[in-house]
DNA sequence: ATGCATGCAAACTTTTTGCAGATCA
DNA sequence: TGATCTGCAAAAAGTTTGCATGCAT
């Protein structure tokens, strides 16, 4: 928890950014959360916390911690979008199943290893990435 | 060109909906324009061959194309929605340029074959992936 | 004290939807 | 013929922005 703040404070400072308390209690939030979760519900927490937490901030605040890589964006097919937190960790590869719509990650590290491979062999400075794979999972394959 | 006919005119069918005029309009454009493009920009080339065609229907026909495994959907890190035809041939994953905007495609079946095998080892039936990287390309790193 | 950040509301962008009439099978 | 598709316009959803005020440095 103390971490995050550190980093992100870190961050603001390099990005002549202030750390106020709003971006404060949505680093508090997010470390909490773990998990993808969808802008609105985000806000809805930030705003039972606080009547007057503004949807403009969030946005804001969002779009900053997207640009220091602290979240990662998941769009789905239908094209919702969620965020996954991420303080300093690898990026997350994701698997949505269509049906039932379960997110889960993709624990490969040679997926990875393969695409920065890559990177490095076209000459390509990658900061940051998104790969998401749809389907069905095993279970719903079962149902149908 | 026939082939994407063929292609879409049997899915729409498969379905149960109808290949209409301007579906076919718009799969006739989509031969053409080949490269990645967004949503607007093909409305206002669909209005130059059309003035009535309406925005809905483009929304509605990328939609059933998208299902179908025609269209391939790109969100760059921006937000921006970008879209590729893909008719027949394998996925594309591909390498965004976070300062020029250029866009290319990732050139090595192996990141596909590695996914497959992911896939086929939790047993997750795939039937579509979206990857995109993003940095800066070797381009704008002279530059930087 | 100064200037960046916030909250609010309005604006904007992108996408969806209801309806009446046209169209495909 | 009859159900589906289209165009239109309005609505909905998602996100951004201008402005006055508040707060961090």
């Amino acid at each position: 928890m103390k971490r995050a703040h550190k980093l992100v404070s870190e961050y603001m400072e390099k990005v002549g950014s202030r750390y106020t308390m709003q971006k404060k209690a949505i680093v508090d939030e997010l470390c909490k959360v773990k998990t993808h979760f969808e802008v609105d519900d985000f806000i809805v927490k930030m705003h039972q916390k606080d009547n007057d937490f503004s949807r403009a901030t969030v946005y804001r605040v969002i779009k900053q911690l997207l640009e220091g890589g602290f979240l990662q964006k998941i769009n789905t097919k239908d094209g919702k979008v969620f965020y996954e937190q991420n303080f300093g960790d690898k990026l997350h590869d994701h698997i949505i199943c269509n049906n039932c719509g379960r997110i889960q990650e993709i624990k490969d590290d040679l997926v990875g290893d393969l695409l920065d491979k890559y990177c490095l062999k076209i000459n390509f400075e990658a900061d940051y990435r998104s790969l998401h794979i749809y389907g069905l999972c095993d279970k719903c394959q079962k149902k149908a």
